[in-house]
RNA sequence: CGGGGCGUAGCACAGCCUGGUAGUGCGCUCGGUUUGGGACCGAGAGGUCGGAGGUUCGAAUCCUCUCGCCCCGACCA
């Protein structure tokens, strides 16, 4: 912009910016997380510090999904973070599938346990034990608890938000009488969670089964929702288990049915975990920084201040004050950003490096004339921007917000169709992992699904419900295959 | 656990090769001029140079050991 730009104006410039997603994805989602205050590292390795910010970020994904657990029946209960080890040992897959990443415990008030306890990894078998306890008839029956807290994991290698070693969920966990009525659940449950990604993250997913080697420890069906994340890879971003009688089993959850026969539960678990907040950032993010859906954005509309003197701060606060309180007033999440000494330059480039949706800025010309600049952050610069009347303010934000959400939608969904193909051949198969999705026949073998993650790094995702039904070969051995698979390398 | 890189102010780094006053930019504090797309000037605060041991009159710098972090590969929401 200035010709007279210095070297060292450069390198200051460059400091504020992110590296760009095409450059380095990796470094930019780092950097993004650190520079919006979502999250910092904590002083233990693979831990997180989850900031206000990206609190208030998880407390509106709660709500959302709270809302609608409730609204299905569930009801919140907590149960402790300290299981038995013998506990995880009575499911063999789930002792094989978890052991190796369990924190333990061994002392507690200066003495060696007698039993080591595990820090939960996941609570299945912790509430086994309770549901055991409470379940005694088909009048129990169903059991729907859920609830919120955090679990630990020793993963070797973590990244803020989509690996950590101890993250945020809900775990939910009910008991039911039949195996309907619990693959009922399990599905009830995936489509709760694409609803919710779809129409309070807009995020487009696909739901799906996971492959045997895919499937949870100790389910037996695994369901997700698969997201595309701007780097063309492919994120879980909710997970549904039918149990079977696995657990019930292990666990002796039995019922009394109307004949009075004793007969084992059928149970479910499913979760959403912080992670969400990963694919937030990576599905809409851009190399700006933020971009959050308005309906969980913490920050809906933000109002930044123009001023140059004493009396035409005075007046532009006395505007800019008014119209936050009325767009509070009618349940829009508004701030107004009162830093002094920070140019309203810098403060644009900030509020949109942490993805506040849309921008209401107030100086003194709105001041005389009644109007505000109204910009969008789904359409940087010019294109977004738009000078409106203060009058009907609150409508417009409201409506804009909406068309944000929508546009947020769309612009992930056609970014994911662009990079999904249906490749015809391996090599075709090949390079459609190497950017994105791709959509197809495999015969189910688990040696053609290791062959292929070996070769390409691609792993099967998920086996999607829409399925045509015809025949056709599988993309590595040509064998008959009916089903079609999304495969994608995965974080 | 294997391979690679790095530890110096809150952050990003220079200084180390060739030992001798710890430095630059950003950020922070104060004062002034600024403010419709990342302002500027001036003054200031801020350091056990990751830790321990050694060599030396003297170590951020040389030697030995150690701890930690990040990135890449085998497990995972």
């Amino acid at each position: 912009m200035n010709p007279e730009s210095t070297p060292s104006r450069d390198r200051r410039m460059s400091e504020h910016k992110l590296p760009s997603r095409a450059e380095d994805f990796a470094e930019w989602y780092n950097q993004l997380v650190l520079r919006a205050e979502l999250a910092d590292y904590a002083p233990v390795r693979g831990c997180m510090i989850v900031r206000p910010y990206g609190w208030a970020l998880w407390e509106n994904i709660q709500q959302a999904l709270d809302k609608r657990f409730k609204a299905t029946g569930h009801v919140n209960a907590a149960f402790p973070l300290l299981i038995p080890r013998s506990f995880l040992e009575r499911e063999k897959s789930h002792v094989e599938g978890f052991s190796p990443e369990l924190a333990v415990v061994t002392v507690g008030g200066g003495k060696e346990l007698e039993e080591p306890l595990v820090v939960r990894p996941t609570s299945e078998t912790i509430i086994g034990h309770a549901y055991a306890k409470w379940i005694k008839s088909y009048r129990d029956l169903p059991v729907l608890i859920n609830q919120w807290n955090s679990v630990v994991r020793w993963e070797l290698r973590t990244k803020l938000f989509l690996r950590t070693l101890e993250f945020f969920w809900q775990e939910g966990h009910t008991a039911h009488a039949t195996y309907t009525e619990a693959a009922a659940e399990t599905r009830q449950m995936l489509d709760i969670y694409t609803d919710f990604a779809v129409n309070e993250a807009a995020i487009p997913v696909i739901p799906g089964r996971k492959s045997d080697s895919e499937r949870f420890a100790g389910a037996d069906e695994t369901y997700s929702i698969e997201a595309m994340m701007g780097d063309g890879k492919a994120l879980q971003a909710g997970t549904s288990h039918n149990l079977g009688q696995n657990f019930s089993k292990a666990f002796d959850i039995r019922y009394l049915d109307r004949h009075g026969e004793l007969q084992y539960c059928w149970t479910t678990s499913w979760g959403l975990s912080t992670r969400f907040i990963g694919a937030i950032i990576m599905v809409h993010g851009d190399d700006k920084g933020l971009a959050l859906p308005p309906r969980l954005a913490p920050i809906q509309a933000v109002i930044v201040p123009i001023y140059k003197t004493d009396e035409e701060r005075a007046s532009v606060f006395e505007t800019a004050q008014r119209i936050r309180e009325e767009l509070v007033a009618n349940d829009i999440r508004a701030k107004l950003d009162e830093r002094d000494g920070l140019t309203p330059g810098f403060k644009f480039n900030d509020w949109e490096m942490r993805g506040v949706p849309l921008r209401v800025e107030v100086g003194p010309r709105d001041v005389a004339n009644g109007t505000v600049a109204l910009a969008r952050r789904d359409k940087p610069g010019k294109e977004g921007k738009s000078f409106v009347k203060q009058e009907g303010l609150v409508a417009l934000v409201r409506e804009t917000l909406a068309q944000v959400q929508q546009s947020l939608h769309q612009r992930a969904l056609a970014f994911r169709e662009a990079n999904t193909q249906e490749p015809q051949g391996y090599d075709e198969f090949k390079s459609a992992v190497e950017r994105g999705f791709a959509r197809a026949r495999w015969c189910g073998s688990r040696e053609c699904e290791a062959k292929i993650k070996e070769e390409t790094k691609a792993t099967t995702r998920c086996i999607p419900f829409d399925q045509t039904g015809d025949e056709g070969a599988c993309i590595y051995c040509d064998k008959a295959a009916r089903e079609r698979v999304i495969f994608a390398r995965a974080y």
